[in-house]
DNA sequence: AATTTTAAATTGTGAAATACAAGTTAATAA
DNA sequence: TTATTAACTTGTATTTCACAATTTAAAATT
């Protein structure tokens, strides 16, 4: 990995700055977790783009796949403890937009929104983070 | 402005999601506030892409600039309340390259790690924000 | 006034990343 | 055995990016 200085804010822009990478990581947070989940998704990725991210994402370390045990062809990805980490971030974009952005939402990121106005950002990412590492354990 | 959906986190990316924006926006935070400020940032930039990032982040509002009264040509940038609002966002991405790559960081940012530790987070996010806003009104 | 310096911006070219459509592979299901 | 499904590949056009050189206009210097 070459890294273009020794800034952390540059460092994980060399890893995730791009306009597709996070939205895997926000997937994999709601639940969807396979190749077609990811296709599925609003904003369409193509399917060369998600083959090398998802590629990159494992070789980075932020995510890894097991096989599905009644198909073996399907692969379920998830989020390593690295990628798990991640999630302040999208947290405070998704918070950031809700702010600065005049335009309606999804419903999911609603329903966000109003967990964090019940029990506070902090408590929110960790109730979120905590509660992927619980479900994956199952 | 075109969304690619209406997430929020993919909102914020079809803003600032590549391997710039955020750098300046950082630089604005540090005190680099010229053209050629940007330039002498250690990842090194190049002009088509720096003019093109600069152009896009004040149409976005995220950023303004005013002149140099002693020198006409000189024009400093500075954030606008949009732009500030993304100093948690910086602030996550440093904490998360912190806590997960095992990579020399620059004294800087050693300096902003040592913030962190000594009031926390929260505190030196806000505190962050009130001083650069201070800073612009001198 | 003419020349030099400086800050900002543009231009040109090759390389890389992205978007879009179509096709392939291999495992599972009908 | 045929069809379906999940994951992946290929091809091509477009867009973005990197790198080097050049231009513009204002300010400073001679």
């Amino acid at each position: 990995m070459h890294y273009r200085s020794t800034c952390p804010v540059s460092n994980i822009l060399d890893i995730v700055g791009d306009k597709w990478s996070l939205l895997i990581i926000r997937d994999l947070f709601i639940g969807r977790n396979t190749y077609s989940d990811f296709l599925e998704s609003p904003e369409q990725i193509s399917t060369n783009i998600l083959v090398d991210r998802l590629k990159k994402l494992v070789q980075f370390g932020l995510i890894e796949f097991t096989r599905n045990e009644q198909d073996n062809k399907i692969k379920h990805y998830n989020l390593t403890s690295k990628g798990v980490d991640l999630y302040p971030i999208l947290a405070e974009m998704a918070v950031w937009s809700r702010k600065n952005l005049d335009v309606e939402f999804h419903p999911l990121s609603v329903e966000m929104f109003n967990d964090v106005d019940a029990v506070g950002l902090e408590k929110h990412i960790s109730n979120t983070i905590e509660g992927y590492k619980k479900q994956l354990n199952k």
